[in-house]
DNA sequence: TTTGTCAAGGACAATCTTTGTCCAAAGGTA
DNA sequence: TACCTTTGGACAAAGATTGTCCTTGACAAA
Protein backbone atom coordinates (compact mmCIF):
# COMPACT_ATOMS: atom_id res chain seq x y z
CA UNK A 1 0.00 0.00 0.00
CA UNK A 2 1.40 3.48 -0.69
CA UNK A 3 2.52 4.83 2.48
CA UNK A 4 2.37 8.53 1.51
CA UNK A 5 -0.85 8.64 0.36
CA UNK A 6 -3.42 9.88 3.50
CA UNK A 7 -6.50 7.71 3.93
CA UNK A 8 -8.98 7.30 6.73
CA UNK A 9 -8.71 3.81 8.95
CA UNK A 10 -11.71 2.36 7.10
CA UNK A 11 -10.06 3.34 3.61
CA UNK A 12 -7.05 1.57 4.04
CA UNK A 13 -8.83 -1.60 5.21
CA UNK A 14 -10.79 -1.82 1.98
CA UNK A 15 -7.73 -0.95 0.34
CA UNK A 16 -6.05 -3.58 1.89
CA UNK A 17 -8.57 -6.03 1.20
CA UNK A 18 -9.23 -4.54 -2.29
CA UNK A 19 -5.89 -5.58 -3.32
CA UNK A 20 -5.53 -8.90 -1.81
CA UNK A 21 -9.05 -9.20 -3.90
CA UNK A 22 -10.95 -10.72 -1.19
CA UNK A 23 -14.60 -10.14 -0.69
CA UNK A 24 -16.23 -8.92 2.37
CA UNK A 25 -17.67 -11.80 3.39
CA UNK A 26 -14.44 -14.06 2.83
CA UNK A 27 -12.75 -11.25 4.72
CA UNK A 28 -15.12 -10.93 7.45
CA UNK A 29 -15.55 -14.51 7.90
CA UNK A 30 -11.73 -15.18 8.81
CA UNK A 31 -12.29 -12.37 11.63
CA UNK A 32 -14.97 -13.93 12.87
CA UNK A 33 -17.52 -10.96 12.46
CA UNK A 34 -20.42 -10.05 10.19
CA UNK A 35 -19.95 -9.11 6.34
CA UNK A 36 -22.12 -5.84 6.96
CA UNK A 37 -20.04 -4.94 10.32
CA UNK A 38 -16.94 -5.52 7.94
CA UNK A 39 -18.31 -3.30 5.83
CA UNK A 40 -19.39 -0.61 7.67
CA UNK A 41 -15.81 -0.77 9.66
CA UNK A 42 -14.77 0.29 5.99
CA UNK A 43 -16.57 3.22 5.36
CA UNK A 44 -15.89 4.42 8.94
CA UNK A 45 -19.59 4.10 10.48
CA UNK A 46 -18.78 1.23 12.77
CA UNK A 47 -15.45 1.39 15.17
CA UNK A 48 -13.62 -1.84 15.46
CA UNK A 49 -12.23 -3.33 18.58
CA UNK A 50 -9.11 -3.51 19.57
CA UNK A 51 -9.49 -7.29 18.81
CA UNK A 52 -10.95 -6.63 15.68
CA UNK A 53 -8.02 -4.33 14.57
CA UNK A 54 -5.51 -7.27 15.96
CA UNK A 55 -7.32 -9.51 13.60
CA UNK A 56 -7.45 -7.19 10.57
CA UNK A 57 -3.94 -6.48 11.03
CA UNK A 58 -2.68 -10.43 10.81
CA UNK A 59 -5.12 -10.76 8.05
CA UNK A 60 -3.77 -8.81 5.95
CA UNK A 61 0.05 -9.74 7.23
CA UNK A 62 0.59 -5.73 8.28
CA UNK A 63 2.17 -4.15 11.83
CA UNK A 64 -0.71 -4.35 14.28
CA UNK A 65 0.73 -0.95 16.61
CA UNK A 66 0.72 0.50 13.45
CA UNK A 67 -3.14 0.13 12.07
CA UNK A 68 -3.51 0.98 15.79
CA UNK A 69 -2.42 4.42 15.29
CA UNK A 70 -4.39 5.18 12.17
CA UNK A 71 -7.37 4.29 14.05
CA UNK A 72 -6.81 6.58 16.74
CA UNK A 73 -5.92 9.46 14.64
CA UNK A 74 -8.58 8.38 12.40
CA UNK A 75 -11.12 8.98 15.91
CA UNK A 76 -9.13 12.47 16.73
CA UNK A 77 -9.76 13.48 13.39
CA UNK A 78 -13.58 12.79 13.77
CA UNK A 79 -13.75 14.34 16.87
CA UNK A 80 -12.06 17.82 15.62
CA UNK A 81 -14.37 17.46 12.68
CA UNK A 82 -17.31 17.46 14.22
CA UNK A 83 -16.81 19.42 16.93
CA UNK A 84 -15.68 21.98 14.00
CA UNK A 85 -12.90 22.90 16.20
CA UNK A 86 -9.71 25.02 15.11
CA UNK A 87 -6.58 22.89 13.67
CA UNK A 88 -4.53 24.28 16.60
CA UNK A 89 -6.73 22.65 19.14
CA UNK A 90 -3.92 19.30 18.48
CA UNK A 91 -1.32 21.67 19.56
CA UNK A 92 -2.92 22.63 22.82
CA UNK A 93 -3.58 18.77 23.60
CA UNK A 94 0.05 18.19 22.70
CA UNK A 95 0.87 20.43 25.51
CA UNK A 96 -1.57 19.17 27.56
CA UNK A 97 0.28 15.39 27.24
CA UNK A 98 3.62 16.92 28.01
CA UNK A 99 2.45 18.37 31.03
CA UNK A 100 0.00 15.40 31.98
CA UNK A 101 2.88 12.94 31.95
CA UNK A 102 5.20 15.19 33.28
CA UNK A 103 3.28 15.49 35.99
CA UNK A 104 2.60 11.67 36.61
CA UNK A 105 6.11 11.19 36.59
CA UNK A 106 7.33 13.55 39.53
CA UNK A 107 7.20 11.27 42.30
CA UNK A 108 5.06 12.71 45.24
CA UNK A 109 2.52 13.80 43.19
CA UNK A 110 -0.97 11.97 42.99
CA UNK B 1 -5.32 33.63 34.72
CA UNK B 2 -1.94 33.40 33.27
CA UNK B 3 -2.30 32.28 30.01
CA UNK B 4 1.02 30.74 29.43
CA UNK B 5 0.74 28.25 32.38
CA UNK B 6 -0.49 24.73 30.92
CA UNK B 7 -3.15 23.17 32.28
CA UNK B 8 -6.18 20.39 32.19
CA UNK B 9 -9.46 21.77 31.79
CA UNK B 10 -10.58 21.04 35.12
CA UNK B 11 -7.71 22.66 36.52
CA UNK B 12 -8.39 25.79 34.73
CA UNK B 13 -11.46 26.07 36.53
CA UNK B 14 -10.39 25.70 39.56
CA UNK B 15 -8.27 28.28 39.54
CA UNK B 16 -11.19 30.30 38.21
CA UNK B 17 -13.11 29.56 41.08
CA UNK B 18 -10.86 29.89 43.55
CA UNK B 19 -9.16 33.03 42.28
CA UNK B 20 -12.69 34.07 42.51
CA UNK B 21 -12.96 32.86 46.01
CA UNK B 22 -16.22 30.91 45.14
CA UNK B 23 -16.83 27.37 46.60
CA UNK B 24 -18.19 24.63 44.55
CA UNK B 25 -21.29 25.13 46.13
CA UNK B 26 -21.82 28.22 44.85
CA UNK B 27 -20.58 27.89 41.78
CA UNK B 28 -22.27 24.48 41.43
CA UNK B 29 -25.51 26.36 42.27
CA UNK B 30 -25.45 28.51 39.81
CA UNK B 31 -24.41 27.00 36.89
CA UNK B 32 -27.97 24.10 37.79
CA UNK B 33 -25.59 21.50 38.77
CA UNK B 34 -24.67 19.16 42.20
CA UNK B 35 -21.72 20.34 43.86
CA UNK B 36 -20.01 17.16 43.63
CA UNK B 37 -20.66 17.02 39.94
CA UNK B 38 -18.53 20.21 39.61
CA UNK B 39 -15.92 19.25 41.98
CA UNK B 40 -15.48 16.24 39.63
CA UNK B 41 -15.12 17.96 36.38
CA UNK B 42 -12.68 20.27 37.97
CA UNK B 43 -10.56 16.84 38.88
CA UNK B 44 -11.45 15.77 35.63
CA UNK B 45 -13.17 12.41 36.42
CA UNK B 46 -16.86 13.65 34.95
CA UNK B 47 -16.92 15.47 31.80
CA UNK B 48 -18.45 18.51 31.32
CA UNK B 49 -21.54 18.85 28.73
CA UNK B 50 -21.83 21.64 26.25
CA UNK B 51 -24.31 22.85 28.02
CA UNK B 52 -22.09 23.16 30.93
CA UNK B 53 -19.35 24.61 29.64
CA UNK B 54 -21.53 27.22 28.92
CA UNK B 55 -22.57 28.34 31.45
CA UNK B 56 -19.19 28.20 33.81
CA UNK B 57 -17.55 30.83 30.95
CA UNK B 58 -20.70 32.48 31.46
CA UNK B 59 -20.77 32.46 35.03
CA UNK B 60 -16.51 33.48 35.02
CA UNK B 61 -16.98 35.81 31.64
CA UNK B 62 -14.70 34.01 30.03
CA UNK B 63 -14.45 33.10 26.29
CA UNK B 64 -16.71 30.15 25.27
CA UNK B 65 -15.44 28.50 22.45
CA UNK B 66 -11.97 29.26 23.88
CA UNK B 67 -13.03 27.00 26.91
CA UNK B 68 -14.66 24.58 24.50
CA UNK B 69 -10.85 24.13 22.94
CA UNK B 70 -9.39 23.73 25.95
CA UNK B 71 -12.08 20.86 26.55
CA UNK B 72 -11.72 19.64 23.35
CA UNK B 73 -7.74 19.59 23.47
CA UNK B 74 -8.60 17.50 27.01
CA UNK B 75 -9.92 14.21 25.93
CA UNK B 76 -7.64 14.47 23.19
CA UNK B 77 -4.70 14.03 25.50
CA UNK B 78 -6.43 12.12 27.94
CA UNK B 79 -6.96 9.54 24.86
CA UNK B 80 -3.80 9.90 23.62
CA UNK B 81 -2.56 9.00 26.86
CA UNK B 82 -5.06 6.33 27.81
CA UNK B 83 -4.07 4.31 24.42
CA UNK B 84 -0.51 4.87 25.30
CA UNK B 85 0.02 6.34 21.72
CA UNK B 86 2.93 7.69 19.85
CA UNK B 87 2.67 11.35 20.26
CA UNK B 88 2.56 11.34 16.37
CA UNK B 89 -0.19 10.16 16.27
CA UNK B 90 -1.25 13.93 16.30
CA UNK B 91 0.28 14.81 13.30
CA UNK B 92 -1.15 11.58 11.52
CA UNK B 93 -4.61 13.37 12.32
CA UNK B 94 -3.82 16.49 11.46
CA UNK B 95 -3.25 15.30 8.06
CA UNK B 96 -6.14 13.29 7.65
CA UNK B 97 -8.34 15.93 9.01
CA UNK B 98 -6.74 18.38 6.00
CA UNK B 99 -7.68 15.50 3.83
CA UNK B 100 -11.27 14.51 5.15
CA UNK B 101 -11.89 18.62 4.54
CA UNK B 102 -10.77 18.85 1.41
CA UNK B 103 -12.76 15.36 0.64
CA UNK B 104 -15.88 17.04 1.53
CA UNK B 105 -15.36 20.51 -0.11
CA UNK B 106 -14.67 18.43 -3.94
CA UNK B 107 -18.42 19.26 -5.87
CA UNK B 108 -19.68 16.27 -6.80
CA UNK B 109 -18.18 13.71 -4.16
CA UNK B 110 -20.54 12.19 -1.75
C1' DT C 1 -34.85 -13.73 -17.54
C1' DT C 2 -33.15 -16.11 -13.71
C1' DT C 3 -29.49 -17.06 -10.52
C1' DG C 4 -25.73 -15.77 -7.81
C1' DT C 5 -22.50 -12.67 -5.66
C1' DC C 6 -21.45 -8.37 -3.69
C1' DA C 7 -21.92 -4.22 -1.03
C1' DA C 8 -24.98 -0.63 1.29
C1' DG C 9 -27.67 0.49 4.71
C1' DG C 10 -32.00 0.30 7.98
C1' DA C 11 -33.81 -1.65 12.29
C1' DC C 12 -33.22 -3.36 16.59
C1' DA C 13 -32.11 -5.89 20.93
C1' DA C 14 -28.26 -6.38 23.85
C1' DT C 15 -24.58 -4.42 25.99
C1' DC C 16 -21.54 -1.01 27.64
C1' DT C 17 -20.73 3.86 29.22
C1' DT C 18 -21.69 8.02 31.12
C1' DT C 19 -24.33 11.18 33.76
C1' DG C 20 -26.04 13.34 37.73
C1' DT C 21 -27.49 12.84 42.40
C1' DC C 22 -27.42 11.40 47.03
C1' DC C 23 -24.93 10.27 50.84
C1' DA C 24 -21.10 9.55 54.05
C1' DA C 25 -16.69 10.82 55.56
C1' DA C 26 -12.46 13.62 56.21
C1' DG C 27 -10.46 18.01 57.07
C1' DG C 28 -10.53 22.58 58.50
C1' DT C 29 -12.15 26.66 61.29
C1' DA C 30 -14.44 29.16 64.72
C1' DT D 1 -19.48 21.26 69.28
C1' DA D 2 -21.45 23.11 64.93
C1' DC D 3 -20.61 24.46 60.38
C1' DC D 4 -18.66 24.47 55.86
C1' DT D 5 -15.89 22.55 52.19
C1' DT D 6 -14.22 18.96 49.36
C1' DT D 7 -13.71 14.05 48.11
C1' DG D 8 -15.33 9.92 46.64
C1' DG D 9 -18.42 5.64 46.53
C1' DA D 10 -22.85 3.76 44.93
C1' DC D 11 -26.32 3.61 41.85
C1' DA D 12 -30.48 4.41 38.88
C1' DA D 13 -31.49 6.68 34.62
C1' DA D 14 -30.23 7.99 30.27
C1' DG D 15 -27.52 7.63 26.25
C1' DA D 16 -24.43 5.57 22.95
C1' DT D 17 -22.46 1.61 20.58
C1' DT D 18 -22.23 -3.01 18.99
C1' DG D 19 -23.20 -6.76 16.18
C1' DT D 20 -26.62 -9.20 13.63
C1' DC D 21 -30.31 -9.89 10.57
C1' DC D 22 -32.67 -8.62 6.67
C1' DT D 23 -33.90 -6.01 2.51
C1' DT D 24 -32.46 -3.62 -1.51
C1' DG D 25 -29.98 -2.48 -5.69
C1' DA D 26 -26.28 -3.24 -8.92
C1' DC D 27 -23.91 -6.15 -11.75
C1' DA D 28 -22.42 -10.33 -14.29
C1' DA D 29 -22.88 -14.92 -16.14
C1' DA D 30 -25.60 -18.52 -17.83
Amino acid sequence: MNKNKVATFGEQVRLLREEAKFSLREVAEQIGIDTSLLGKIERNDRQPTKEQIKFIAKFFNIDEKNLIKEFISDQIAYKILEEEADLDTLKVAEKKIQYLKSKKSVPGNP
